[in-house]
DNA sequence: GTCTATATTCCGATAGAC
DNA sequence: GTCTATCGGAATATAGAC
């Protein structure tokens, strides 16, 4: 299959990932890349489709990968996913900074489209897991709030100065789910 | 006092909470408020210069509104932090993307300006409160963790299709304030 | 498929009249 | 203080050779 779509697509997460659609020109990721910029054109119609393309390729990849992971932990599905959430935040920078940057700048087909990929998944199982004994909005704000919670620490924690924290590297990943099950303990059914 | 520049920068602020810092041209502002783009340089001395005391408008202002809100609720100064953001943030669009976008794209002179205007004082209050009986390091993440929590539950929130939530309107704020205590009660000393 | 060359539009910023 | 006019550069995108 195209090799280079791939190159260019993996280029663009990176650059789309630290400086946002806005900041980073079609040159840019031509020079990532090692191809003129006129030959994006070939691959793909234009800055829109190619960010298109590239966030279902990265948020794509993902939800397979998170699929999987559930079936192979059919036990607990909630806490596998929270699981799986932060370790995919921590461990891939161009993940949490990408949906991070969707979740602020995505229009609204781009915003349509990651729901379907990468949030309506988890939100069908922590509703259903939380929703028991509660309304299903209070679930779902509280699904929410899990999510938030577990991007913004991830994302925040790095960028303030003089703090060391468990920002990076997959070994303390654990330690990072271990304080979201300590936050969100009452808001779980099992843990 | 100059109230063009004022409007200039509350047209401003609007724009860059929503779009961002490169995805707002000086034409853009100056449609907004209703001059020639050539007019903004006699106000500013050029994007960055104005951009820098937009934040300073928005962000100062607010750190002397919660000074004062502290003032009024010396008893227990976490949980009227606490109060204080959620509603700031809920409140006022302007101010919850305003911080959103610099935590993630800001360069590191406006971090440096961000963490003395808004997070400083909120760090100290939180840490102090936590730190009782566990390391600085622990607390400073949990209350980055809360406040990543805060920010990201009430910006999420709004963006996700079918959901009815308390994304807007002032009398919801409680609600949110009393989900993030309830989630964060292990972690605050003295509620 | 990838290149060079270029069309076109938009950007930030300046000069100078009023 | 606000305007018109414009510069120099960078952006997206296209045309056409190889």
């Amino acid at each position: 299959m195209s090799d280079m779509r791939s190159q260019i697509q993996d280029a663009a997460a990176e650059l789309f990932a630290e400086r946002g659609y806005e900041g980073v020109s079609m040159r840019d990721i031509a020079k990532a890349v090692g191809v003129t910029q006129a030959n994006l054109y070939y691959h793909f119609q234009g800055k829109a489709d190619l960010i298109e393309a590239t966030l279902s390729h990265v948020f794509g990849g993902s939800a397979e990968r998170l699929e999987t992971w559930l079936a192979e932990h059919p036990d607990d599905q909630v806490k596998a996913f929270v699981f799986w959430l932060v370790r995919a935040l921590m461990t891939d920078r161009i993940f949490a900074r990408l949906l991070y940057r969707e979740l602020i700048d995505g229009d609204d087909l781009r915003i349509e489209t990651l729901s379907r990929t990468v949030l309506q998944r988890p939100f069908q199982l922590l509703v259903s897991a939380m929703a028991s004994d509660r309304t299903i909005e209070s679930a779902r704000a509280s699904a929410l709030s899990l999510i938030g919670c577990a991007i913004g620490q991830v994302l925040i924690l790095p960028v303030t100065p003089g703090l060391v924290g468990p920002s990076s590297g997959s070994e303390t990943a654990d330690a990072v789910v271990e304080r979201l099950f300590l936050l969100f303990q009452s808001s779980l059914v099992e843990l």
